[in-house]
DNA sequence: TTAATTTGGTGTCTAAATAACACTTAATTT
DNA sequence: AAATTAAGTGTTATTTAGACACCAAATTAA
């Protein structure tokens, strides 16, 4: 094999910005380091991409090892590249963003990392430039919300409108109008209602919806105007 | 200094997407490949990462190197990194975009890399997965631009409605009505009408605006929904 | 010098989307 | 039976978007 000569050559990592929503407010995935530098400080799940595998492959890989779950929505979000972002060696990394339904992963959970969700707006100080990754990830989940209709993709199959607006107010730390908010979602044709409710929270109970699946996959692209004013947006 | 036993490293390019605009037409700079593999093939400019720089160092030091400006507006886009783009050795790649002014660059051509400019609709094959990061970058300008004033990067100095209205076009590759289009481009208050015109692309001339740079930068990141309905937007 | 040609520049009206706003209903608890 | 709690729903005003057509300025041709 060819070669590039005198270039020099660096390690990659991927970390994982791993979102989950509880019902109530969206969550964080964090781990305990564990290995030197910074060993059991909290830090994103990550890891080095191997040889053959690509980018993707790397960051499936890295969610599952954690999470166990597979087909996960999953979106490169930028590379950091500083020379000193890792005081051991030069290493670059790719940062990806999952959004899992947190009820799946409470039934993988791997005491080996001692991860824990923290909520989004108070999560711990975090290892090298991670929380700078953290912030990135919050700012293109907001811009990608907006238009298109990703945050489904944290529900589990069966949800409550209430728990729905929760979801957009935790993301883009506002409050809407519970009748125009309904009513927005309600004119995208995405949601099913069912004939059943959720007593868990309140008296009365809220009816459960359902994704139409195929109506989704169908109008992801199609620039749904979830948010109309983003000024969270920067 | 400590390393991390038994991982790979990795060659790192990063390829610049050069935007330019002549008034007309949006356009791409490419230049001929100067060393195998791919000798003498378009391709995007690029070069590998150097040891103590970071990435947006390297993206502009590249940009530099090409079309010998400083400070222009430069994002990164993403990083591919399949195992095989490229056949020598296995790189990953920094794709950047760059908005440049044309005009400023024509005073700084290097015959060096063989550069020309493309239109962006018609422009050759590219070796590897150039193309690929191409249409990424046309992507994610759409994106940006009709959120944000990032289209005026492109323009000189002075300029006038018809252009910038060409510009719109050809970036979404669409008509706009010219009324409609100055009504809420000027509703931005983001331009300075000025007292002189362009006489060259017509016999009655069409009047200069200016960009208030003041306002550009205040208002940069306000959503400014330049765009209104852009179904382009995947 | 007059007419024709070309491109620039402007205003109104209709339709659609957004935003503000308050009461009733269902179910449980007291 | 009354009180409590959260869910669910409709109307109106305002703003924004979208469709649409004529006049003006300057050069070129007749």
């Amino acid at each position: 094999m060819t070669r590039y000569p005198g270039q020099k050559r660096f390690l990659i990592a991927v970390d994982c910005i791993i979102f989950g929503f509880d019902g109530e407010h969206l969550k964080l995935l964090l781990i305990k380091r564990g290995f030197e530098p910074e060993k059991g400080k909290w830090s994103l799940m990550g890891g080095f991409v191997q040889s053959e595998e690509s980018l993707d492959e790397a960051a499936n890989r890295i969610l599952r090892q954690l999470t166990g779950l597979e087909g996960v929505y999953m979106e490169q979000i930028e590379t950091l590249g500083d020379p000193e972002r890792d005081p051991v060696e030069r290493t670059l990394s790719v940062a990806y963003f999952a959004l899992i339904d947190i009820h799946q992963y409470e039934t993988h959970i791997s005491g080996e990392y001692q991860a824990e969700w923290f909520p989004i707006n108070k999560y711990p100080k975090l290892i090298f430039d991670h929380s700078n990754m953290v912030e990135s990830a919050r700012k293109r989940l907001r811009y990608k919300a907006s238009l298109h209709p990703i945050l489904f993709e944290l529900l589990p199959e069966k949800f409550t409108m209430p728990q729905l607006q929760y979801l957009y107010e935790d993301v883009y730390n506002a409050t809407f109008d519970k009748r125009n908010f309904s009513r927005k979602i309600l004119s995208t044709n995405l949601l099913m209602k069912q004939k059943d409710k959720d007593k868990s929270a309140s008296k009365k109970g809220a009816f459960y919806y359902k994704l139409n699946k195929r109506r989704y996959n169908d109008n992801f692209d199609s620039f749904l105007k979830l948010i109309p004013n983003p000024d969270h947006l920067i």
